[in-house]
DNA sequence: TATAAACCCTGTAGCAACTACAGGGTCAAG
DNA sequence: CTTGACCCTGTAGTTGCTACAGGGTTTATA
């Protein structure tokens, strides 16, 4: 009853690339929908849903990997959600680390870049701080 | 004068890959030294100098072209240091957008999994949180 | 002196997660 | 009936490495 979508329509449903619909498709990551008979692609609101799912844990950083588990956990609507909650506080835990990581590396960069005196190459700072063996 | 080094050495001096020592000649990061009878690389003091430099920068996380173009830089001795300067800040600000954007995320992701039940995965709050259409 | 471990060499393929063609076929509008 | 916007497959490129495979060399030891 429900009129199918064809790979451009559900790029734009989804805010995705019609090239990364097709890369979904090819790693296993989206199902592979029914044909028109011209070979085109015709998909349903499922596949909308999914493709949906897959975006915004992306957008929120899950690896595809963790997104396959995820998808396949969603459709055990039976189990017991723990494995659900270990992916994301696992993720987290990733997300914070690149946190402590980045704001590191921000301060260490904030401090290179006010020792700038604006003179030659030959007395810059940054460049000394960079190559710190280099006396 | 000085001894050389070959390559394991040279990675070692500057905690390095070997595998990435060649990568960084084939790519013209790095200088392609002189060989020994055998075709083994001999590698001198400059060399530890340069790849020190590029590591330091790499942990610092500027891009390979970024290094590329601070090492030929910091080879004009002579002249002002505005564009290292430059290169510096442009990074400093896509670290600055990176992390902005990293905390966002990471609100969002302690929200979701703030609301986690530990019930079915029909209830999970996580998964609903993933697939806001999906109803 | 033989031989085994630990190095070195080249070249190529793999990783993540796409993106961008090339070289075709299809469909709707004017 | 043709133009342009779509669709198809397959392959190669991106970033920054890492990991072989299949060889040669050097060094330490039995």
């Amino acid at each position: 009853m429900t009129a199918t979508l064809n790979i451009g329509e559900l790029a734009r449903a989804t805010a995705t690339n019609v090239e990364t619909v097709r890369y979904y498709e090819r790693i296993g990551l989206l199902p592979a929908p029914p044909r028109t008979a011209s070979n085109y692609r015709a998909y349903s609101a499922v596949h909308v849903g999914r493709l949906s799912f897959t975006r915004r844990a992306r957008d929120l950083g899950f690896s595809i990997e963790q997104i396959r588990a995820l998808l396949d956990l969603s459709d055990q609507r039976d189990q017991l959600c723990e494995a659900v909650d270990l992916i994301a506080r696992e993720h987290l835990a990733e997300v914070d680390r690149k946190l402590i990581d980045l704001k590191a590396l921000r301060r260490e960069l904030g401090a290179i870049i006010g020792q700038c005196q604006h003179g030659t190459v030959a007395e810059c700072r940054i460049i000394e701080a960079l190559a710190p063996a280099a006396g």
